[in-house]
DNA sequence: GAGTGGTCTAGACCACCCC
DNA sequence: GGGTGGTCTAGACCACTCC
């Protein structure tokens, strides 16, 4: 199937497959979410001329986007704790004054090399025992999901363009003053509850944001998450 | 109704609204995608606690941008002309090496504050007459959808962090080596074909991206573009 | 077992595009 | 007018959740 070309219509899928023309149709809309379709009032659904290699949109953490990449990603602890939320942290994550966080903070590698420094908090009574039982060399986002059944489904994501200071320069090996992105990222499990908080800085000279704007059907409305 | 509550299942709105439960689904899985709610298999759907004020994951214009952040953006041009595409252009295009592309330099401007540096490139002959009918004061995307009813859908982005040259700091106003973003951009209509390639430089001081990853029903399947 | 969403059926009418 | 996708109907069965 060769871009621009036409799929069979709805109806002769229907009846070619023997399905009603309901799911046919579903099967369609499929294609196009994926981006590597498009359909047309009055003229057909086409095969597009660009795919989708991956949603770029979906949430991921450091270790699945480095993963996704073809990269080994691996962390070093700086620091692990439990502290009283920060103003700024407590508001984000809805926290009363009282509430505790764990903090984290990495220093996140790939492929041997240090791509950024990145400090998370977590509301202490989400994960109480999570010092305990997490390794905080490997996934975050894993082990939230596999020890307390907690699934990261959307985040809103800041980004800013910077300098390295002193500190993030030596944690990182690259010179003063060279250019970083700043990352301030709130996530969220379904429903929208806020269970994460995280400010990054990353290397500017190693690391790239690709994003995709748009495209395949925008608007949704099946296959989605239950 | 409040976040956390449930919405009337699917088959009480079949039975109050007197239409079938396909329709009411269908109504249901609208808000799942706009992110004001979320179903669960065997439960219900419920109300979310987060809403999009906007959605983000739109191709917009820099005047589309500015306007929903409330700002009153206009341009200043540096250079608009024909010319035989660069290499990097002519292959994110995909023109044959004689062919030629407009090319538009301006300065983009927000409430009378230079944001950013832009040069756009578009086959000739996508729009021949594009820079007698175009005023580079406004929008592009208005104007080629207006004039040459082409509609961008989807636009590939990569971001970079770096620091402002001599040339960029001085359209800008700010310091040589102040940090800036870096954006590459290629657009595509209905169906993939590319028809815009841009790079553009932005203050890091002035300018902040804001990505909202995951939520929603994230695969579609109705309500999308036809 | 009762209630929920996920999927499917076999029709129908409409708006749109192209001839 | 004939073909296309967009929408809708009035049922059906299934998988899942909760009691």
């Amino acid at each position: 199937m060769k871009p621009g070309k036409p799929l069979p219509s709805e109806e002769l899928i229907s009846k070619r497959l023997h399905v009603s023309r309901m799911t046919a149709r579903q099967a369609l809309k499929l294609l196009c979410s994926l981006g590597v379709a498009h359909s047309q009032r009055g003229k057909g659904t086409f095969v597009s001329e660009i795919k989708l290699e991956k949603n770029i949109r979906e949430v991921q953490s450091f270790t699945e986007e480095m993963e996704a990449r073809g990269s080994r990603p691996h962390s070093r602890l700086i620091s692990s704790e439990v502290v009283s939320a920060e103003s700024e942290t407590g508001e984000a994550l809805h926290l009363s004054p009282e509430e505790k966080v764990i903090r984290i903070r990495r220093v996140r590698v790939a492929d041997a090399v240090p791509m950024g420094v990145e400090t998370t908090c977590l509301p202490q009574s989400l994960c109480p025992d999570l010092l305990d039982r997490f390794d905080p060399r490997t996934s975050l986002y894993r082990t939230l999901l596999q020890v307390y059944g907690i699934h990261i489904v959307q985040a809103d994501e800041v980004v800013e363009a910077g300098l390295a200071g002193t500190k993030e320069a030596r944690l990182l090996g690259i010179p003063k003053g060279s250019p970083v992105f700043l990352f301030t990222r709130t996530a969220y499990v379904e429903g929208g509850k806020a269970v994460e908080y995280v400010k990054s800085t990353f290397r500017g000279d190693r690391y790239k944001i690709a994003n995709r704007l748009g495209g395949g059907g925008v608007l949704v409305v099946s296959g989605g998450e239950a």
